[in-house]
DNA sequence: AGATTGACCGTGT
DNA sequence: GACACGGCCAATC
């Protein structure tokens, strides 16, 4: 029995759990390196962020750093990235970064 | 194959 | 609360 994982590399976990987040929550990196497999992944989940193909596979801007600030975005910038956040519903405490307080994503 | 980079995280001062 | 340092992981040169 080939019981080889559908989502056996880090990435396409990472990409995975990234679309599962709803729209009006964030997640963090190192949240999402967890999912993945890597408790201390964190910045190997960035660097996949920074080489996305598309935005639309990959909701990049629903991932912030872990104290809510507002990292990179490779489709604009961080100013077209708060845009996105705030259309979707996430509250802002200051200008570049939003209330994981009731932003964060719960899976 | 080795070294460096990068959209990080936690802790200490 | 802000700044500095080290540690971890995967992709890239």
């Amino acid at each position: 029995m080939y019981q080889k994982e559908n989502q056996n590399s880090f990435t396409q976990k990472v990409k995975s759990f990234a679309q599962k987040i709803p729209k009006g929550k964030v997640a963090t990196y190192g949240q999402l390196a967890k999912l993945a497999g890597s408790p201390g992944g964190s910045r190997a989940v960035g660097m996949i962020m920074s080489k996305n193909d598309s935005p639309k596979t990959l909701p990049c801007h629903r991932v912030v750093s872990s104290t809510g600030k507002l990292t990179g975005y490779a489709f604009g910038g961080i100013i077209h990235k708060k845009e996105i956040l705030e259309k979707e519903g996430v509250v802002f405490i200051n200008k570049n970064t939003i209330d994981l307080k009731s932003a964060l994503w719960h899976p």
